[in-house]
DNA sequence: ACAAAATGAAACTGGTGACATTCCGCCACG
DNA sequence: CGTGGCGGAATGTCACCAGTTTCATTTTGT
């Protein structure tokens, strides 16, 4: 069934495996997202069916379907009569989205702060200490790396994939006991949005800045139950990423 | 093609009618969507596709697209291999529901507030009028009518579309010039979800409030430029609604 | 002769229908 | 009470068709 030597190096995508009772659509909207938000599919680039029916190894139908779903959540633009697109990345856009970010999860940690008890905060410190750790391989690998290296791809891309992880969830933990299960499907949403963007650019940006600080204020300020504060850090946090890229992207331009 | 002795007098649907260089799976989409806001497909429901099928005078494929899409948005849910399901109406997922459109709702207005221009205000003035009259046209309709009767299906329907699309339009307008496309996509979804359990309730809450009030005392606030005031309202506007709805619908359960 | 518009063909998307396969739920049987 | 078919539905593939877009070519006007 499947041909080995078929894997046809130039383009890599990750590849379908249907857990267990799983549908192929679901599997194909994963695979899918997974490589949108790498950037594997260039923004913009069209996603003709019969291509990614060789890539991912699926009929058109799951793939249809996966791409409709990925459509409503604004990863592809499905165009009339001309098929499919990968989302482009467009500087008014990141701001808007970054608004919308910053006023959901300010929302959503106001209310986990209210809300959450012993096991929350338990569980706000331990993704504090991942993450923590995360920040830190990321900051000391690039002090081993010189100046304008910036692996281009593919070398060190697991350590980022492990810092985007732990970072996903730190800051989902921190919101994890607000409550409302559509603000966090919301905030989700826009979460992968922004690491779309985040993973565009080239991350010279950490040189600037220290993650490492700026998550151990923001976890102290929800520990001791500091809305205010804990919305402020966040909201920088966010706004500071937000402003290197807008820069970067900005020149790119 | 159609066969119009076929339309099978039970399920009353809206019907398919794609519009120029419109997929069939949009027409599909907008129809179904349609269809389950007004609660033509019963909460809980399983939306077999071959019935679908037939209702709707499409093939499978459309028919399944759109309800990927809609599951996306929470519309439908979508389980392993056991189908689709027109999404339930919970208690619970109702308030959660509304504390998250009160927040971006809040946000979006403040951000509008702050940001929107003369030709804002004049069509905030505009909405406000038509949902004036709305208002009016709904509560005398009430009281022309006698206690209970809260007309089952069918007869006045107009009206009450007529009012949820003026009110639609009122909140839409009063946030529109907030700058952030995102912000107002999430809104539209969760005014939809909204939308959807308002429907599902008798509207006998009318004769407690004076809706065309609340929305005009919303209107001034948003014209004054008073943000806090604003906010306080809308959130206790639509707090009011949510718990009426809630009250509603915890007696039927 | 050259640029712009019109034409035509190829490619692709959208959609249908039939069929294979897999999975779930149910019922009968041990 | 467990279990093993069994029927039906959902999922997915394939082949095929219709309508659009797209691109290259041809035609036309100056």
């Amino acid at each position: 069934m499947n041909d080995p030597s078929l894997t046809d190096g130039r383009a890599q995508v990750t590849p379908l495996h249907p857990g267990a009772g799983e549908t192929l659509t679901e599997a194909a909207y994963r695979s899918l997202r997974n490589d949108l938000v790498r950037g594997r599919h260039a923004p913009g680039e069209r996603l003709r069916i019969e291509r990614l029916r060789r890539l991912y190894d699926v009929g058109p139908t799951p793939l249809r379907e996966a791409l409709q779903r990925l459509s409503a959540e604004g990863l592809v633009r499905a165009d009339g009569n001309r098929g499919f697109t990968a989302s482009p990345l467009d500087l008014a856009d990141f701001d808007d989205l970054n608004t919308a970010r910053s006023a959901v999860e300010r929302e959503a940690l106001r209310l986990a702060i209210a809300r959450g008890d012993e096991l929350w905060e338990a569980q706000v410190v331990s993704a504090a200490y991942l993450i923590g750790k995360a920040d830190r391989a990321i900051a000391s690998e690039r002090t081993v790396q010189p100046e304008g290296v910036a692996q281009p791809d593919g070398t060190a891309d697991g350590l980022l994939d492990h810092w985007e992880a732990a970072n996903a969830a730190f800051h989902r933990a921190t919101v994890a006991a607000c409550g409302s299960n559509w603000l966090l499907r919301i905030r989700e949403g826009l979460h992968t949005q922004c690491e779309r963007y985040r993973r565009a650019s080239i991350y010279r940006r950490r040189g600037k800045r220290d993650l490492a600080a700026e998550h151990q204020e923001i976890a102290a300020a929800v520990l001791e139950r500091d809305a205010d504060l804990a919305c402020t850090l966040v909201t920088a946090h966010f706004a500071a990423t937000a402003g290197d890229l807008a820069l970067e992207l900005g020149k790119a331009q």
